[in-house]
Formats: C-alpha cells, structure tokens, sequence
DNA sequence: AGCTCATGTAAAAGCCGTTCACATGAGCTG
DNA sequence: CAGCTCATGTGAACGGCTTTTACATGAGCT
C-alpha cells in the first residue's frame, strides 16, 4: 500500500516515490534564493537526489515546473487575500486595509511564489489554467473594491469598482515589486513598505470621498494596528487623521 | 582619421570597429523580443557578425552588459522625466500629471531599457554607477513631488515631499509592470493604462487635499480654490476632465 | 618598415535543457 | 508465486550557452 510505500522510498530506492512534490519543493527554495532566472532543472533534480532526466517524467519542460509553481501561487494568494477579506468584517475599510497588507506580507513571505507569478515572465494568458488561478485572486480584491464603491458618500460620483480594484493592485504590486524585495528593499526608506502601501491606500480612497479616519466613533470596532500614535483624542478636520495617513513619515 | 575607419569597417574586415556599440545595440533589440531573461550573450554577438568570443573584449561578462544597458535606460529615462516635468509648467499639477504619463510612454516604448532597469533582476545597488543614475532618475520624482508638496493647501498637515514621490513611483511602477508591458497588457482593462495611471494620480493627489478636480462642479473633499501659483497663475490648468477622474471609464 | 597593443578568432571546459534507449520494480493478474 | 506491464528513474548523447586561453590580425605610432 502506499504508506510503506512512502516510509522506503522516503529513504532510498530506485524509484523516489515522490518526486514531483519533492522537486516543486526544490525549486520553491531556489527561486526564493536565486531568482526564477536563476533556478535550474538540474539544480531541482541534483537537490531531489535524482538524475538530470528524471524530472522530465513529471514535467514537460521547465517552463512547466515554473508554471505548476505559479499555479500554486494564485491559489495561496487567492486564500490569503479572502481570509485578509474576511468578507469584509468589521468594516469595509478596515478589511480592504487588510487585504492591501495581505497582498504585502504574501509577497514578503513567499518570494518564491511571487516571483514565479509576476517576476518570473510567464506567459500568464497562454496557460488558461494559470490565467484562470490568477482571475480567481483578482476577483477577490475586486469584490472588496465593489463592496467599497457601494459605500460611495452621497452626492460624489461612484468610482467603477474595477477601476478601484486595478488601482489597489497596481499599488500593491509596485510597492512590492520596487521596496519590499530584494535589493530595492535596500533603498533608503522613511518608512515601511507596509507603512508606505497603507497610506498611500488611505489617501487614495480618501480622494474617493470615503472617510478614512477609523475613530472608535466611526464604524470600525478596530483600533488602528498600526499607527500607536493615532489612539490619542482626535480632533479630525475635514481631511484627515492628526498627521494624517503619514504620521510615522519622517 | 577616424570617419574613413568607421566607412571600412562597416562593410567588412577583421576588426569590427566599433563592436561594443553593436553588441549593446543587438541587445537591445533581443531584449526588447524575449525579454532580459531570453537575450543571449552568444546572440548578440552572432547579431553583431563575430565570434562568441568577441564581446569579451568590451564587457567582463553578460551581466556588465546587462548593467550597461541598464545605466543608459536610467540616463534616459531621467532625460525624459525632467522635459516631462518642465519644472513643473504650466503649473505644478499639470506637469506632474505629465510626469506620470512619460513614465508610462518610457515603459512602452523602451520595453528593453525598462526591462534591464526594473525586470532584469540585476543587482541595482551592487553597481554604484547605476544606484546612482536610477536616484537621480528618482529624483526628479522627488522634486516634482517637494514642489508640488508646497503647494498643500492651508489647515491641510503637509505631506511629506519623499513619500509622494515613493506613492507616485509605486503607482507609475505597478500600472507598467502589470498592465502596460508584455502579456499582462491583454488583460481586459475598462481603460487604457495611461488612464488608468492618470485616474489613479488625481484621486490621490485629491486625497492629498489638492485641486485636482477640472470641471466646475462638485466634489468630495475639496478645499476652496488654491492660491495660484508663483508663476503661472493657472490652478485650473484646461483640458478638463468631464466626469471625474474616472470619466472615461466604462 | 616595423612594433605594439587593442581587438578579433578558434578551441576547449563546464554547465544546462532535452531526448532516447534502456533499467527497475510496484502492482496487477492468473 | 510467476510473470507481465507500465510508471518512473538512469546514463549517454546532442546542441547551445558562458567563459577562459592561446593565438592571429592589423591600426596607429615611431
């Protein structure tokens, strides 16, 4: 049966017994160190104990391998940023902030998965397996978005919501992809990727009319999780936090 | 002389003549095809007409061409920003929104300098010469940013010059390299991403407190009218928007 | 005319991706 | 249990790429 199958093979043998996770695992770990550019099959192979041929039984190529990788990706991500969601409780706001650090702890957590999904260029459109993964994920952000543009004040205009949801990814992605990896994350920041991406989405749906300020008094029951300062009394002028979206900027 | 060199040479002869400039030119154009990760050392030169060898001559390896080019994008790039911001004329507004769309017309037509810049997976801050061309290409962002930073209307706190700029470069950066490049670009998008991009930066910079809106009627969280400007005089720059800064979206 | 050095070439080593013929052995069948 | 079969792994081989090394060429100077 397959139990002991697994405790032999886990050990030795002619045959691995499982081979193809083990070699997705392997490239997780080299992708995450050298880059997808970087990672090679017969590294996979060679860290899988198996020869350089072995892993054409389970991949067609290693464009397949990256693409498998990918695939996993979207659908971590997608789980991520649906728990992040959380159906947007307490709040709107308040869960679509979370899902903005979500996006920004995935890509720091997972570089390995990152990279092969958005760094690794992957024909993304022409595996629809793949491009399906990667709807699925955007799909969340973009029912966030619709949730918030119903809440759209009186009397300002409502954003369409799949504009609000590309603008949220576009700057999730750039913040992630220009200072939150790598060795731009070396860049001389004044604050957080995570700081940065949090205000930069505060102000921006403040420019949308929403009120942003999440006071006790306002809808959120949350108290903010970032900011220690912004727990003080408030007097809120129309446009603001005291300091602002960028109280922690220097 | 040398002009009589550069007519022998270009037809035919032992010695290229002038080979590091073909080589950074052939890699360009394979860039621009398969992408920093697909151009090959050995295609450039087989381009260029010599043997594999040849391009060792003028760079160590692939990589100090990859770098090379990469110095020149950053130099082109700054070229761009600083005509686009024009020291911020007509007015601060207008020419920082101009600065959004170069960044976005670089990307689209320098695919190649743009990919060695941004998507190449080079070591930026391993190369001095390149850290330093790619701040000062960042700072032109930056000045345009403390300029327009001054103009914060009165009671508004004023942001911080530096994370403007970091929130613009993010969002510039993020529309790119997700919606503007590449097989990412066929994704179904409501509007182009010089749209998009522009949408995004006027809802933001609204969220800032400043005037961005360019029709006469209402808003949400719009200050009275800003003083006008040192010079130009124009807060209300023409070419207006009709209906918001999402107005043509569908 | 002759020297010299930058610039080119050919050849070779080492790595990688990929294919192919062949080996192994796990699980089924009788 | 004997034997069959097929998924899975191996080794060898091909071509391509990067990089190094010894050698060739010829442009410009003296």
């Amino acid at each position: 049966m397959s139990w002991r199958k697994e405790e032999r093979r886990a050990e030795r043998g002619y045959h691995h017994g499982n081979l193809k996770e083990a070699l997705l695992q392997a490239a997780l770990g080299l992708i995450a160190e050298k880059g997808a550019a970087g990672f090679t099959f017969a590294d996979a192979a060679r860290m899988a104990g198996v020869s350089a041929a072995a892993p054409y039984r389970h991949f067609r190529d290693r464009d397949e391998l990256l693409s498998s990788i990918a695939q996993r990706g979207f659908e971590q991500f997608e789980g991520r940023l649906t728990a992040a969601w959380d159906d947007g409780r307490p709040d709107t706001v308040t869960a679509f902030e979370r899902v903005g650090r979500a996006y920004l702890a995935f890509a720091r957590e997972e570089p390995a998965f990152y990279n092969a999904m958005f760094e690794s260029g992957l024909p993304v459109d022409a595996n629809p397996a793949l491009q399906a993964a990667s709807e699925r994920a955007f799909n969340i952000i973009r029912a966030a978005a619709e949730r918030l543009a119903a809440l759209a004040p009186p009397g300002a205009p409502r954003p369409p919501a799949m504009m609000m949801a590309l603008h949220i990814w576009s700057m999730a992605h750039g913040v992630a992809s220009l200072f939150s990896r790598g060795d731009a994350a070396r860049r001389k920041l004044p604050m957080s990727p995570d700081e940065l991406l949090e205000a930069e989405v505060l102000i921006y749906l403040r420019g949308l009319g929403f009120p942003t300020d999440r006071r006790p008094s306002a809808k959120s029951a949350e108290p903010p999780p970032v900011p220690p300062e912004a727990s003080s009394g408030s007097s809120v002028p129309p446009g603001g936090t005291p300091g602002g979206p960028w109280g922690k900027a220097k």
